[in-house]
DNA sequence: ATAACATATGAATGTATACTTATATGTTTG
DNA sequence: CAAACATATAAGTATACATTCATATGTTAT
């Protein structure tokens, strides 16, 4: 029965069930190569403590480079560093302005993310 | 006016603005050493394609070592090492029974994150 | 134009980490 | 007990990456 695996969280074994079954049932639950790496991507994004908190500044304001450094006590070219991983997994945008360079998010779904991942360290 | 710039996301300037003033308003909203890298190691472990694949599979059905390395077509040690990874960062839980060890997800926010981080790579 | 400033990029370095091969630990079966 | 099996760990390697220092690009002001 490989449809019941899916169904609810069971335990699935080699050993124990039909082994085509199980392999058949996993492989079904089973993202590709592609889809893994691009979700990876994203939640890489916010595995760096300097970007976990450039985001959180990000999420209540738009900065400039110059301020995020002051702020984070950081180098200039370590936050643009960041910035640039950041600008290009998409997570972050750059607003031209004169000599100056404001930050904001791309879009609220990463604020969303980083929320959650902040409620679940805080209270969980 | 420090306060109005954590009522709404605008932005900071201390070329513009008071540079006490962002500079009080920022540290307010910065994340402390501590948290951030709590929030980053938690967002780490959905930070490889190959956790990502197995918290995927585990976030369905509990499995054994043996088959996770078989549906992944990796090696045991490889699985293993990334499985111990997960079982650190306190979002896999081991459940030792005669010669198997069958994993599942330590709680149901990791399947929160990994769903919203999926769905982000899928339509948005 | 030149100086001062804001940001971005490049090279170099140290560290973290994902995987491999080999082996150790522990469990069941004969 | 011995053999086969499931999982974990250790050592080694190769790659990724976060930061620093130095420099380049581009903008405003004098």
């Amino acid at each position: 029965m490989p449809e019941s695996f899916l169904e609810e969280r069971l335990t699935m074994c080699a050993d124990e069930h039909d082994p085509a079954a199980v392999a058949r049932a996993a492989a079904d639950l089973l993202l590709d190569h592609a889809t893994a790496s691009r979700v990876a991507d994203l939640f890489k994004a916010l595995s760096d403590p300097t970007r976990v908190r450039i985001i959180g500044l990000l999420a209540h304001a738009e900065l400039c480079v110059g301020d995020l450094a002051r702020v984070l006590e950081m180098t200039q070219p370590a936050v643009s560093h960041q910035l640039r991983v950041l600008r290009h997994l998409r997570i972050v945008r750059a607003r031209k302005q004169g000599r100056h360079a404001y930050y904001t998010l791309m879009d609220d779904h990463i604020h969303d993310l980083f929320d959650q991942g902040l409620a679940h360290v805080r209270f969980g």
